[in-house]
DNA sequence: GTCATTGCAAAGGATTTGCAGTTCC
DNA sequence: GGAACTGCAAATCCTTTGCAATGAC
């Protein structure tokens, strides 16, 4: 999905989060690509435009955009973070071979629900689930 | 669930698994709980017995007992590993305030499935879901 | 006896922190 | 103008690795 400026301009500002050239950047490449990228994947990308651009600036950048709800982390068991700039309610399948994610989005995995039953007293806010097994490449 | 020594070596033994004073120490340790302790959590615990273990065993012994298919690795967003004796079928439920995991057992959820549109060309071995939310003493 | 396992120490890698200088609103 | 952001370097934390000694089968 292509972003132009005014659009990042009004995401940003609807969320109240300041725009500079860095966070237009990081964000324009993650809203960009479906790669699920990793924060390193980012700053490589970033750090062509910006060659100044440092690590630090990118994590940085993901906590912000994370918390203001422009962003989400996915993780794969306990690999590196790994970032994605859909925020619609969606899942994702995994493959254990190339390690690649991609979304699924469904409407009754979005519906999901535990019995009463179930929820030990919990208030539950959301769920997420994951589904594993090997792409047509890895088969 | 306690465990005693026999059922052990018949489950070490049925996976091909040595058995070591160690291994017993932290496999009952976590078979004998249900809050999905950390590799270090296991560590203290077990160090009260063997007050010799090094961190390095607990790893290692726990990387041996996931290939073998007796313990699982829960993952709560990029925090800690933390582990799980349970290897049955079932899901989580996870606190967003004191990071407490939950068992769900339900049916339900071990049967799901992706849509074949939605499978992506994908040859899917399973799939996990985390409810998130606040526990009683949370909200 | 042999090979996996253990313990120790040190390395590794992803992420965070401290801080001075800079930039956006 | 002032708070928030950036870049640099160093620190932190969890986990893995190398290696010699030990122990299970």
């Amino acid at each position: 999905m292509r972003l132009n400026l005014e659009e990042l301009y009004t995401r940003f500002r609807r969320h109240a989060v300041r725009l500079t050239r860095q966070r237009a950047a990081i964000y324009t490449a993650l809203a960009e690509t479906t790669s699920h990228p990793t924060a390193d994947d980012l700053y490589q990308a970033v750090k062509r435009q910006h060659p100044m651009i440092s690590r630090n600036t990118v994590y940085y950048t993901l906590g912000v955009l994370r918390h203001a709800g422009l962003v989400q982390e996915v993780n794969v068991g306990h690999e590196v973070a790994r970032y994605d700039g859909n925020v619609m309610e969606h899942h994702h399948l995994i493959c254990l071979g190339c390690r690649q994610i991609v979304d699924i989005m469904d409407e009754a995995l979005n519906e999901l629900a535990v019995s009463d039953r179930q929820t030990k007293g919990f208030h539950i806010l959301g769920h997420r689930v994951e589904f594993h097994g090997y792409c047509a490449g890895c088969q």
